[in-house]
DNA sequence: ATGGTGGTGCCACCA
């Protein structure tokens, strides 16, 4: 049975319940993994997205900063919930679909505004973030598993509105990208999204200081669908519904889509 | 420069 899932960071799912909700009915992915909640579980509005389809969760929340939730059509098993350098954050659940495959859904660190773990503590926190998610990955190798969220790293050059103007700025710095490289290999995570749509500009985050975002287009590809190598071939139909950056009172990012013929 | 949250009433912190 093929399925359809969707990866977005939401920026508040209380405030964009609605827009949430949206998605659901237009879109209808069978698993949908958000980031930036925002929110305790206990204060994520269920009831509307039961009501639309989606009623089984698996989450981990906070009051006012990160959290990380997977809402599914079908039934979920939680397999884990890591805090990766022991930050005390919302930033990564696991859940086991009915057909074997888990979904992990992460938020990484965003890392602050200059890349040296010397003068900003926050960019250390991403790198050993990323270290540890390689380290897990190496011990418990993954297999039919999916990796999805917001992982604040646009890796490649057509990842980036301009390449060479975003070199030292947080998000496609050489260490970060290598930092990411390590963990897709210490996985045999293959790019979903970039397995399908092997060339050119593809963005799926809009900063809202840029007026006039989508005909700047000055964006980043930071929002990934990864798969372990067993199950990457059976995946197609990558997409970002850029639609969304535009809807009212909208997310600075965009949902993400992949479906597995699993 | 824009926007979310939370604790107080505009400001700090985060992205």
């Amino acid at each position: 049975m093929p399925f359809t899932l969707a990866t977005w960071n939401i920026n508040s799912v209380r405030l964009r319940e609605g827009l949430v909700a949206r998605l659901m009915s237009e879109e209808a992915p069978d698993v949908l993994c958000l980031q930036e909640c925002k929110s305790p579980v206990e204060k994520i509005p269920l009831e509307q997205f039961a009501s639309l389809g989606y009623g089984h969760i698996v989450a981990r929340g906070q009051k006012g900063y990160n959290g990380v939730a997977i809402l599914s059509r079908q039934p979920l098993t939680e397999v884990a919930a890591h805090d990766f350098a022991a930050l005390g954050h919302a930033r990564h659940v696991a859940a086991r679909l009915e057909n074997g495959v888990v979904i992990h859904n992460f938020y990484v660190p965003a890392g602050g505004d200059i890349p040296d773990r010397e003068k900003n503590e926050k960019f250390g926190q991403k790198l050993d973030y990323l270290t540890q998610m390689r380290d897990h990955f190496i011990a418990e190798k993954p297999q039919r598993a999916i990796l999805v969220g917001d992982l604040n790293i646009a890796p490649r050059e057509d990842d980036v509105w301009n390449h060479k103007q975003l070199l030292k700025i947080v998000s496609h710095t050489p260490i970060e990208v290598d930092h990411l490289a390590a963990v897709q290999e210490a996985g045999d995570w293959v790019d979903v999204t970039r397995a399908d749509i092997p060339e050119g500009p593809l963005f799926s985050w809009w900063s809202y200081r840029s007026p006039d975002w989508q005909n700047a287009d000055k964006g980043r590809r930071l929002d990934h669908v990864w798969a372990t190598s067993d199950i990457a071939g059976v995946a197609h139909s990558s997409r970002v519904l850029r639609d969304a950056r535009g809807w009212d009172q909208p997310s600075d990012h965009a949902p993400v889509f992949a479906t597995f013929d699993l």
